[in-house]
DNA sequence: CGAAAAATAT
DNA sequence: GATATTTTTC
């Protein structure tokens, strides 16, 4: 019985030390919350065992029936099982642990034990920092709308930064039908200065949604590529509503330099031989996996789903032996920081 | 109109 | 602090 007991014991500080990962090993939490269960009936069927384990184990033991849990493991577990998303397969055995019940939904999970995460349950979401994050996204979806709104004003108060992955999404979102994704730029910040003197208040920054840029390369393509097009033209053939010349024009500027030289994301896959960065499709340059869907450019019936991507159009790289007129700082692009910048330039969404 | 600087945003 | 994006200036 003493024997038994002690097995009782050291499963229980196993337990205790598992609880922590509950979501990660569930299966293992189970078994071991078992195994106890069975060696306290066997050990109960015996008449001279209940006093034996009230207060003996080191777990600060309750009643029998509740499994006792060390209480500086009982910190993170609140946080962790409880403050979560109530998805938990919450068909623990009956006698599961869990005096966590005080919910405290509010408590965020504690970073340690974010880092510890060994997979993520809910994959489209940005990923981690959810609670907070999720909230903004939907609000930021409702008022954010779509609506092309030529130039945000956002008024309230101070603080409106809006969260990276919020903006990406939002732009995402609204990308299938509305023209301009609107927000983007989180007003704000910055700014600060007094609103009135209406002439040399700073333009708000245009956000260049997928749609927009749909349009821009229908123009381009229309045009006859990028280095021919000229910002008035451009914009006319966009027809769209409150976009001015400079802000092609600019748009513009940056499509050149990035067709230029395009810079892969992240893969650190600079000299590569093989795999040509840009397949010729037309006549027109374009990167390998869009050019199938060139064709079908235009209106694409703004299917989200579709995933119509419109590939680039990319002046042919000029000879080697050409000018270097543009002098676009060669900085050799090693950010990944950047990955996310340009996103939709040779995404694949 | 194009290039580059300046301002912002991330 | 480094980049990326957009606005302004030249």
């Amino acid at each position: 019985m003493q024997r038994c007991q002690e097995y009782i014991e050291a499963l229980e500080k196993e337990r205790c030390k598992i609880q922590v990962f509950e979501r990660e090993l569930p299966l293992c939490l189970d078994l071991v919350t078992q195994a106890i269960e069975s060696c306290r009936q066997q050990l109960s069927w015996s008449p001279t065992t209940t006093e034996y384990f009230h207060g003996q184990s080191e777990c600060s033991g309750q009643t029998s029936s509740e499994v006792p849990v060390l209480e500086e493991f009982i910190i993170p577990i609140k946080r962790s099982s409880c403050s979560d998303d109530d998805e938990e397969q919450s068909e623990k055995p009956k006698n599961n642990n869990k005096d966590c019940k005080s919910n405290d939904k509010s408590l965020k999970k504690s970073d340690w034990l974010t880092s510890f995460q060994l997979w993520n349950e809910t994959p489209d979401l940005p990923t981690k920092e959810d609670s907070p994050r999720n909230l903004s996204v939907i609000e930021l979806k409702k008022n954010g709308g779509g609506a092309f709104h030529p130039f945000k004003k956002e008024k309230s108060g101070g603080t409106t930064k809006t969260d990276p992955p919020v903006s990406v999404l939002a732009i995402a979102a609204s990308s299938s039908t509305e023209i301009g994704g609107g927000d983007c730029g989180g007003g704000s910040g910055g700014g600060k200065k007094e609103e009135k003197e209406g002439q040399s208040q700073r333009k708000a920054r245009r956000c260049w949604s997928p749609e927009l840029h749909r349009r821009f390369l229908h123009a381009l393509q229309q045009l006859g590529g990028s280095h021919v097009a000229t910002p008035k033209q451009i914009r006319e053939l966009m027809k769209v509503d409150g976009l001015t010349n400079d802000e092609v024009k600019s748009h513009l500027q940056k499509y050149r330099l990035h067709t230029r030289r395009p810079t892969p994301p992240s893969i650190h896959n600079n000299n590569n031989p093989q795999q040509p960065q840009f397949v010729v499709v037309g006549g027109i340059w374009v990167p390998p996996p869009e050019y199938t869907v060139v064709a079908a450019s235009g209106e694409a019936s703004g299917v989200a789903t579709t995933n119509g991507i419109y590939a680039p159009i990319a002046a042919p790289p000029p000879p080697p032996t050409q000018r270097q007129q543009y002098n676009q700082s060669n900085q050799s692009h090693s950010g990944e920081r950047g990955s996310h910048r340009g996103w939709w330039w040779w995404w694949s969404v």
